[in-house]
DNA sequence: CAAATTTGCGCAAACGATTGTAAGTACGCC
DNA sequence: GGCGTACTTACAATCGTTTGCGCAAATTTG
């Protein structure tokens, strides 16, 4: 393995110094033309490659793009990643990823070891269980950060996500010009931004129509499944139980789905679900969610991927900025 | 951002030399006490870190090593990936991952990025369309190279995946004691290994059994739907059409089931499926493939980062080996 | 033909950290 | 008091590449 070659070697070779062999290569008008032809030569017959590290350490970047985030195995994030590693590919940049598990400490750990590596920039999808933001703070003072998905809103960092309010009121005006009037959201963890913009979406588009806010219809899940079983079952008891559900994500419809099963419900019969994510396998469900929201994880990841680009390519003129993705309703 | 404090400064802030410094930090005992005391204390206050670009450069090491597989966004890899993440994270490495996306040259263009942003090592499972394998020759004289799942059997490479064959084997077992005569085989692409050896496992069985086999029932698909399609309508326009489809992949049992469906076929009951990948969201389908062989995906992509890290850290005593991890059947 | 300009190339510093070697001081011992 | 031994710290080279500057030789100019 590497034998290392270097300029050094090239330049020892055909008796010629460092600097030449370096200006040679780069084609430098101040190097006669038989002498760059043949430093060329010889690179390409030796298989010359420069040390990345060397340039790394002399121009004081990596290449290297880190990329935080909470699960890798869920679908919606690897299809950010998807589009991330698309942007950052097309300008030269690589990735580098890692999984926080929705833990703060890990996504602390994440950071710092993404820092400590030399990355040039982040990209961050918060941990649901994030409260504590300072360490983005830390972070921000060394490499830009832009958030995508689960973003931190602050003048400080860049955000690219969806429009989580609009998606949620279109959804729920969807079902009640359907006709329906009992409408349960389980929504996701309060410590996500986005839960609080699914609810108020929720309750806009109740008002809008006129329909009465029934709180016993709101539940807030923790992502574990015992507590999706155990809220779902609260709404099932409930005297007046609800039409449609509408889950905040497909794998929480499919747990509920389970329990209503379990309880004798026909599922899109006696109960409907509506879920926030758009994912390929629902398409195979005997019953799939009738209508879901797809969001653009991959255009997500790559709007984030970009603005983090030109906050590290142009920071003189970069300032950090919010850009809202469009989500779309899909009707089944 | 960056105001790139380096030992530099401290040197001079408290008038002492840049390897005093450095070796105070190291709490190296030719330091004096004192000295040592003052250098690390001026070092918190200022949160000083080291910049790992040159300390990069000076071990000739990233800390960084590249992940190159088909998608991303398979369950089945971003498993492997999590596995990955694991074991480089305990031992200080992060990963850099980009996607083939099945294609040759894509996979070519990753593994050369690379190698230019330096990595340590590279973690390769192969893309299905990569015929010509040189450039995995060519960059292993750069950087060692780890096959994982889908592998390139040689002895200057490290490989770690399933046994296939037995995998196979066990599952035609299972069915043929089940009663089962008519099996067939949805195979993957010729350019896999792995296809290959699921057909031995596939025709060892049967003949271990005295059962003929029917070459009529062994298709080999090229991963895109169309051709699932095709294949699976050939299968069930034969005379005998088979009982039981063994498919090598969930998605590939899904899109068949659809056609079966199509056909006024009832899933287990006119016809059933086994697969070969265990994919979580299986269990939420109300007629579930039968059986599947539970890989270990995440154990794979565990044990060939293990094997990289022997092969950075012990050049000297580094032998390239394979690993097998045994698959295991499951009845649902 | 001398002066001015261009052309071609080497020297050396720089990036930030590590580390072998040398050099200085202070101490104890005979 | 001189010398050996600790002890403490500085100097300098090194990793591989880039780049400003300077110095020759070749060429053009008046």
């Amino acid at each position: 393995m590497h034998a290392s070659l270097t300029m050094k070697k090239i330049a020892k070779e055909l008796g010629v110094s460092v600097s030449t062999v370096s200006r040679a290569l780069q084609n430098h008008p101040r190097i006669g033309a038989q002498t760059t032809e043949k430093v060329q030569k010889l690179a390409r017959e030796l298989h010359y490659e420069p040390n990345s590290r060397a340039i790394n350490f002399k121009n004081k970047k990596s290449y290297n793009i880190g990329v935080v985030l909470p699960y890798l195995t869920e679908q919606y994030f690897s299809i950010a990643l998807s589009g991330i590693e698309e942007t950052l590919a097309g300008k030269g940049y690589n990735m580098v990823v890692m999984q926080s598990r929705n833990d703060y400490e890990r996504e602390l750990a994440a950071i710092s070891s993404l820092i400590r590596h030399g990355v040039d920039g982040i990209l961050v999808s918060m941990a649901s269980e994030t409260y504590n933001k300072s360490h983005f703070n830390d972070a921000t003072h060394k490499v830009p950060i832009v958030f995508f998905d689960r973003v931190l809103k602050h003048p400080k960092y860049g955000a690219v996500y969806g429009d989580i309010t609009k998606a949620a009121f279109d959804m729920v005006q969807f079902l009640i010009t359907k006709g329906h009037q009992n409408i349960a959201l389980l929504n996701g963890p309060n410590s996500l931004q986005a839960t609080t913009e699914r609810e108020k979406g929720y309750i806009d588009a109740l008002r809008y129509h006129s329909l009465a806010i029934n709180q016993q219809y709101i539940k807030n899940l923790n992502l574990t499944k015992e507590d999706t079983i155990l809220k779902i079952n609260e709404l099932l008891n409930l005297a007046t139980p609800p039409e449609v559900i509408l889950a905040f994500h497909d794998y929480i419809a499919l747990d509920a789905m389970e329990v209503c099963k379990q309880r004798g419900l026909k599922i899109n019969q006696d109960i409907s679900f509506v879920t926030f994510s758009n994912l390929s396998f629902c398409s195979y469900l005997d019953n799939p969610p009738i209508a879901t929201v797809e969001q653009f994880p991959g255009e997500l990841g790559s709007q984030a991927a970009r603005l983090l680009l030109e906050a590290i390519e142009q920071p003189e003129t970069y300032v950090p900025r919010e850009i809202v993705i469009e989500p779309k309703l899909i009707v089944r």
